[in-house]
DNA sequence: GATGAATGAGCATTCATTCAT
DNA sequence: AATGAATGAATGCTCATTCAT
């Protein structure tokens, strides 16, 4: 019961996070829907009141799990050597093969992300908060098309603006894809599909 | 509350589907988090009794909305001549036009499959609904293929299976799309971007 | 559907009848807690607004009930020549067989006796009808009682109004015995008991 | 509302044990099938969410009142000097004068035993907890049975086992009667007739 | 920081009853 | 005589939230 000194100041961030984590863990299983404040707290082991001191509402809690996805999402990527990335062409490769990453070893974080992606709907602040994710990311993606362009690797006459939403909404797809059948061979297949269709359109000229 | 002749005898079928179609709706505005019994009843100007007398618990109601659903989904096209179709990549590319067409004039049927492929993963009634219909698509695709290829329009080299996945993957990511920022101009876009994308991937030798 | 002219006239009446017993059995199975119209309505294979048309409310049917089980445990005794009754002592052990006989081929109606008997504290009905079926039994036995005394096969000293309460009290402690146990050879064996001393009770001196 | 220092730390058992006398009388006045959570909450001056923090479910509740009622009929008997039970013959007396003890001071106990007894047939639980009670009182009659017979004051040539059921039957026909109708002089006449039969049954050699 | 107790508002469902046909 | 459709009034139960301690 009774912490460290050094412990102290962290207590309260680590009792947050872990709140959040198995909010998140409650989504995936039950969905929103069945997501249960007295269930996330049974499953921290404190009373809900307590869970109501770290989260005012439910929607605080809620909130906390789209900013906790968001992050991961961003963050959790295949590891490799900057100068692999030097080539444009293969950074947007890159980008399918973390998909393929994320697909096989977080299958979860597309579940809740597809609930969130609903929820946001009716949720102006979850809106925002996907919003923002979306828009560093196409940020991302456009960089790295001007300069493929400029390396020669990709073509001028693509259409830059509507190539970042049909990769953005290619790789969406495929996350949807998982949520309903699960990771497969199959999906597997059209990923590699997919990548090699974006790098002849990336560099065909028609 | 004023009847015609004609109508008495299908009185009971139309209350069945008005109230579906309300279900449907109230599932469009509120998800179906916020999808209530009563609510339901209300918009149809009944009891909340007289809704348990049509469907007997919560979930016949939302099963009603599947098959609904489902149904409108497979029926909704395009009209167009027969012949239009005799050529399979035509055909596909109908396929592309179709949903082009279901997005402008009927986004919310996109919201609710969205909710029902999540609810999916915690009902095994929308689960085998939605199967079912996935099914009849894939087998419609195959056939279109492989006619294709029998005409020579279709290049040979593509593997049947993973070519229907991707496909019905980028089409869902379409619909996906739409239910999270709405019908536009850039969907638009990229919709033709698909059409001639997956075009040239039937046609190209590699 | 339709009925020859002989049975029309009879035709209500079976309805009436049916539907009685329906309920009864209904009691039987799962109490008057447990008691629906519409179950009652289904198992006759008519409409439960039907039912509604027979008895106008579910009180009207449970009194119906009460009756039948009241006019059933009047009647249903064992057959035997009026000559054999002709010694009152014998007739009250009769009366104990009766009751055995009663056990052993009609266990249900004591199940519903006992819940009617619960329920005539709140219905004021079946208080009525249930006490009239007492007071005809109590008169009964008292006539007995007094032949026996004229016959000089019963003792004078005993107090007459005490003994049949005594009498009727053990037989329907008996009753209850078998709603709450079954019948069983234990509760057989009491009965004998239950007849040995209480002619023992009616003809020994102090 | 108001609170001694010294109650305080019961509050929790106290509230239980009030909601459970509640449904109790709730159970005297209405029977099982018009009990009400509602009702046993407002009559405890509080919200029905407050009465399921208590009892989870109804039938939580109703165990709960089961337990209380089986130990009341266990506890509540004629004080007396340990030394007056010395003689067993005595001692099953005086079992006869705590049910007329009984039956005066707490009438609706009957009441509330005979719909349990009622219920039992369809509700396990309440079965099992209604059996062990028994199981102890013909355990305990049992010992003063053959203390009895030890003792000398009690024939030898009786059938224990069947002169506890004998026993038990009184007891509970004795308790069902005043449930119909009511304690009453006669009802007391009938119990100092059981008395003496009994008293005469166990000693007098046929 | 943490908790036990309490609650308001709501929810799907049930059921006897009614009524037009 | 019979029924399909409809309903009002409950009913047990749930859940996020609050508050005194």
């Amino acid at each position: 019961m009774r912490k460290h000194a050094d412990e102290a100041s962290s207590t309260k961030q680590d009792r947050h996070t872990e709140l959040v984590k198995i909010a998140y863990h409650e989504i995936v299983e039950k969905g929103f829907e069945g997501l249960r404040i007295r269930d996330v707290a049974a499953k921290a082991g404190v009373n809900n009141a307590t869970l109501h001191y770290y989260f005012r509402t439910k929607e605080t809690l809620i909130h906390g799990v789209v900013q906790y996805l968001m992050q991961e999402f961003t963050t959790q990527r295949i590891p490799r050597e900057n100068n692999e990335e030097s080539n444009a062409l293969n950074a947007i490769r890159y980008e399918f093969e973390d998909m393929r990453f994320r697909l096989k070893s977080m299958p979860e974080m597309f579940t809740v992300l597809a609930e969130l992606s609903l929820r946001s709907r009716r949720d102006a602040g979850i809106a925002e908060m996907m919003k923002q994710t979306k828009l560093g990311w196409s940020h991302y993606l456009r960089g790295l098309l001007m300069d493929g362009i400029e390396q020669g690797v990709i073509r001028k006459s693509i259409d830059v603006e509507a190539t970042i939403d049909l990769i953005m909404l290619q790789m969406s797809a495929i996350g949807y894809q998982s949520v309903e059948l699960g990771y497969s061979d199959g999906l597997d297949r059209i990923i590699s599909l997919l990548i090699v269709q974006t790098e002849r359109f990336l560099t065909d000229e028609d």
